[in-house]
RNA sequence: GGGGCCGUAGCUCAAUUGGUUAGAGCAUCGGACUGUCGAUCCGAAGGUUGAGGGUUCGAUCCCCUUCGGCCUCGCCA
């Protein structure tokens, strides 16, 4: 006994011209209908598309009444034959305009409320209002592409790797809090009171000791949780594909990724990827992008003049160079006709100044005065020299019309500041193109980074990252200056993963953690368990994670996290559908010996 | 924790410098209609202008507080 009578033989969306002359049942959701009185049409949605179905009183009366009630959304059933359109009444927009379904059963399954948005148009409601009700959102299309396209990069990647030797194994959810890293989501535990597990930032530790007890090839897409601020491409849950490898080098690790990276652009997007990707240092981005994932869809390369401005008689160039900052700029090709005045000294400079610049010089290239060639204009053009401007000219190799934009400041407040100016601009001067896929792996990461607040360094990947062999004797004499053997890749100016070979020797490791200012006891207290495993024969090994949300975003072409989740947080970290996170019982807090409190003091209420 | 943008009918938006009864399209509901496909035509209903307070003769508009969403800095080994 089945609580309808019509089962389904084929896709609304699979219903084709192969199938005119056959009896099919389709059933879905009512995209939407034209009653004409007489004759009514319904298209009818599913997961494969849309098809439409005609109801003629001449054909069938009594289901004819019946489809004549439905509504939008409604779950229906309908069988009849599909047949061809007559001429001219053929519909180019859809896949299956060309055929239709003279239906002669038809049921019911379900009613639905009226929706409060319509399904079609749910790309311009707000997306408060998607997120509440997201089995709505989630019926789009567009949605549905997103999540399959997801879906079909797990396939690829758990393909591949199941052919290269890989095994997919789990690491617990419920694990152990290391202070270091992001802040960590924490579960109380009920049986151990006054304990608390924390969910994994990542798998980092379990799966370097599958790799000590020799599984030598791990894979993982896992879930991963850091309890930090969103961000239009960052959620505080979030997929990672997972990888560690033993007896490998940098090398092995990104080769086998790398092949894995163009499996899946194949696989989704048809397109080859050329290998070997381009590699570059850390160093070089750094120096011509200001950043460590540089968008190469563009050049536009930051050049530091420093030893020109040296010599300049604008103060703030002098004394910033005097006081071991630099000054750093681009050359944006055709921005003095793009940008006036007014654009640069407001909106470019807000923007700069946003992201902590003291300001934004400029010079516009244009026509010399005196008619020999081009010559640099701008409010502060008169504190250089003709020679000074003419090298400034050369070092961009500057065109009439182009802008330069220059801002003196420390060396990494000037990076930090130019590299999204550079990305804006090459957008605005639409030098991107959104179909275009540059990939670079970038290499040679400083192992550590002097942290001047704590007065410590700071590992830049993780402290279980391997130094550069030659680099190794730096350890007790230049630590700041060790490469590490860290690898990022990088598409069009976004992260898409990162890993690194390990160190494998306890010695190592603990000489990292001293530098790192981590004390013996608080190594032991926090990763005992894994240097232990390390004096048992740990075989060198290495790894890499993928974002796959973040892939799935590339592939799919959003700037929004969110539209690759099916069930994404707010930036507040709730669900809008759920309302998690909410209170829960005094009888479950008394279980877990926990005790919610107020502020002791409470802001004072003005009266 | 900081900065910015936004919130008006179910949805998307409008509303002159602060001024009369807050409008339109879509959706909804009722009716008409023989091939539509954003159906069409006729009609109806639909509002705590996110919430609270203030200024004012008068507030969607100005001010304060607050709630929510988004973007961003910090944060994200």
């Amino acid at each position: 006994m089945k609580d309808f009578m019509l089962k389904r033989t084929i896709y609304c969306g699979k219903v084709g011209i192969d199938d005119v002359g056959k009896e099919v049942i389709v059933s879905g959701w009512v995209h939407s209908y034209r009653d004409h009185g007489n004759l009514v049409f319904i298209d009818l949605r599913d997961r494969e598309g849309l098809v439409q179905l005609v109801f003629d009183p001449e054909i069938n009366g009594e289901i004819h009444k019946l489809a004549r009630q439905v509504r939008c959304e409604w779950v229906v059933a309908a069988g009849g034959l599909v047949r061809n359109r007559s001429e001219g009444m053929e519909n180019p927009k859809i896949p299956t305009g060309r055929i239709e379904i003279a239906c002669t059963a038809f049921e019911i399954l379900n009613t639905a409320d009226t929706p409060p948005f319509e399904i079609d148009n749910a790309d311009k409601v707000a997306e408060e209002l998607r997120l509440a009700n997201r089995f709505l959102d989630l019926r789009r299309p567009a949605m549905q592409n997103r999540l399959m396209v997801r879906h079909r990069v797990a396939k690829i990647v758990r393909d591949y790797f199941y052919n290269e030797g890989f095994i997919e194994i789990e690491t617990p959810m419920l694990g152990k809090s290391t202070p270091e890293g992001a802040r960590d989501f924490l579960v109380p535990s009920r049986l151990c009171e006054g304990s608390f597990y924390a969910l994994p930032q990542s798998p980092q530790l379990f799966k370097q000791i599958l790799m000590v007890a020799g599984m030598d090839r791990y894979f993982q897409i896992v879930r991963c949780f850091r309890d930090e601020d969103p961000r239009a491409d960052r959620q505080a849950e979030f997929t990672q594909i997972d990888v560690e490898m033993s007896f490998v080098d940098v090398g092995d690790v990104i080769g086998i990724h790398e092949k894995m990276v163009a499996e899946v652009w194949k696989g989704i997007l048809g397109i080859d990827v050329k290998l070997p990707m381009r590699r570059m240092t850390y160093a070089d981005a750094m120096r011509d992008y200001g950043i460590d994932r540089p968008d190469l869809r563009f050049d536009m390369k930051l050049r530091d003049i420093s030893d020109i401005a040296a010599k300049c008689d604008f103060k703030v160039f002098t004394s910033t160079v005097k006081n071991g900052g630099i000054v750093k700029g681009l050359c944006a090709p055709g921005g003095s006709n793009a940008y006036s005045r007014n654009d640069i000294e407001k909106t470019l400079t807000a923007f700069v100044s946003d992201l902590g610049a003291k300001g934004l010089a400029w010079f516009k290239v244009a026509a010399a005065e005196d008619g020999s060639g081009i010559d640099l204009q701008s409010s502060i053009a008169k504190f250089f020299s003709p020679a000074l401007r003419k090298a400034i000219i050369e070092r961009f190799n500057a065109q009439n019309g182009d802008l330069l934009l220059f801002v003196a400041d420390k060396q990494a407040a000037a990076n930090k500041a130019l590299a999204p100016l550079r990305i804006k601009l090459g957008r605005e001067l639409k030098l991107v193109s959104d179909s275009q896929y540059e990939f670079v792996w970038v290499v040679d990461f400083p192992l550590m980074e002097w942290n001047e607040n704590e007065k410590r360094f700071d590992s830049l990947h993780h402290p279980f990252t391997a130094p550069v062999p030659e680099d190794l004797h730096k350890l007790d004499t230049d630590p700041g200056n060790i490469r590490s053997q860290a690898y990022d890749i990088v598409l069009n100016g976004n992260e898409i993963g990162g890993g690194s070979i390990r160190i494998h020797q306890p010695a190592v490791q603990e000489k990292i953690f001293s530098l790192l200012n981590i004390s013996k006891q608080q190594a032991e207290d926090r990763f005992g368990f894994f240097l232990r495993a390390l004096r048992y024969g740990a075989p060198p090994h290495g790894g890499i994670a993928f974002g796959l949300d973040r892939l799935t975003m590339l592939l799919t072409g959003t700037d929004n996290i969110r539209d690759v989740i099916a069930f994404p947080k707010t930036q507040r970290g709730q669900c809008l559908m759920t309302e998690a996170p909410g209170s829960v019982d005094q009888k479950q807090l008394e279980e877990l010996n926990l005790r919610t409190q107020k502020h002791s003091h409470e802001p004072e209420k003005k009266e």
